[in-house]
DNA sequence: TCTTCTCCATGACAACTGTCATCTCCCTTT
DNA sequence: AAAGGGAGATGACAGTTGTCATGGAGAAGA
């Protein structure tokens, strides 16, 4: 019998030997490498060829979204599943868009892992049915890209003069950015609307 | 030979589990128990009296401080060992002021956590060298516990003046008092203040 | 070509924020 | 009893932020 072969990538280093254990228990998977980050993960998928990456998101060198999007295009026989602590609308819609087969929140029992992994191999989705109604609701991110840039340099404690010479704009057009995306997100000033965004995943 | 009795806290479950595989693959350690947050744990340790309780800190319920606090007091032949994403400095002064003997970053091979908890079990600390250094250098919490609990709120978005009326202070109070955190932590807004302090431990 | 859209800019105004000096209580310490 | 120290308040002032109306320039569509 041919096991199905799996690599983790995950940047905090004692997770990524744990999940590597719990996957090792089943007796029809096996852990062909670990990565501790997107470029790296890369790499061992060009060289393993595994059956399924199961990867996280936030991750240095390379997010897993974008990661999830090349191994879709360059590596195509492994199919992709996505195990991440934040269970944000935005990122399970990029998730999906850029080709991953799977959306797991750490959240779940670890029993549930094993189960994912065979069903991503046998080509089935697997999606958190709670996070995939959130989704739904709360619409698609209505950001614009500007809006992105500035919500997050505000949210990180820049004013918006910095800002502004940050962006090689004016500081006025930075204040009209930002009232634009605090009235976009319902929110009352930048620090709420830049926790909201990043609780759904726009940020 | 009397393999190690271990309970692990965690609220990931899925890191939960994978970390109680890990455990088990070693052949004088043994997870007795597992707790989803604080209260459990706790609970958990009344009942099994392991000889090492392996702790997250951000948990709900009962913080893995507060949970450590509390076993030493109430269960001093158990030894805490904190194992946590965060390396802030005032995680580490409060872990260790509240008794913990160990203090493991999730950073940090896997390989390094059946190690840490032997050390531990003989009644050795374990601290991360590098965030003892940083811990050494970046002092004691300046803030007052006013200051915390507005600089916490001005942090999550709210005004001055909702802050006001939720701590029944007047507005102008307020203002001070993050002026006062402003000053003290070298920022230069309440956001900024704010990130500051949660990346040292002290919110 | 004429419209419409998006991106960026301006100016004006009100509201909110950060700073400072000063003041009152109330509680310790000497 | 006097002196100090902490918590909280006040008022004034400058600087920053949020809003809105308006306008220009370029790209894309009808």
């Amino acid at each position: 019998m041919k096991k199905i072969q799996v690599i983790v990538a995950e940047d905090q280093a004692m997770v990524l030997g744990a999940l590597a254990a719990l996957l090792e228990t089943e007796p029809d998977i096996a852990v062909c490498a670990r990565a501790a980050n997107g470029r790296e993960a890369l790499t061992a998928v060009g060289k393993h060829k595994p059956d399924v990456l199961v990867t996280d998101i936030e991750m240095p060198e390379m997010t897993g979204l974008t990661l999830a999007a090349e191994v879709k295009e360059r590596h195509p026989q492994t199919r992709v599943m996505i195990l991440t602590t934040f269970a944000r609308p935005g990122y399970l819609r990029r998730a999906l868009d850029a080709g991953a087969r799977g959306y797991l929140l750490k959240d779940r029992p670890s029993a549930e892992l094993a189960d994912a992994v065979r069903r991503v191999h046998q080509g089935l989705r697997v999606v958190d049915p709670d996070l995939a109604v959130e989704a739904w609701d709360s619409g698609p991110d209505p950001l614009t890209e500007r809006e992105r840039q500035i919500l997050w340099r505000a949210g990180e404690g820049k004013s918006s003069g910095e800002i502004a010479e940050e962006l090689h704009l004016s500081e006025g057009t930075v204040r009209n950015y930002l009232s634009e995306a605090i009235s976009k997100l319902g929110a009352s000033n930048r620090v709420e609307a830049a926790r909201l965004a990043r609780a759904r995943g726009w940020l």
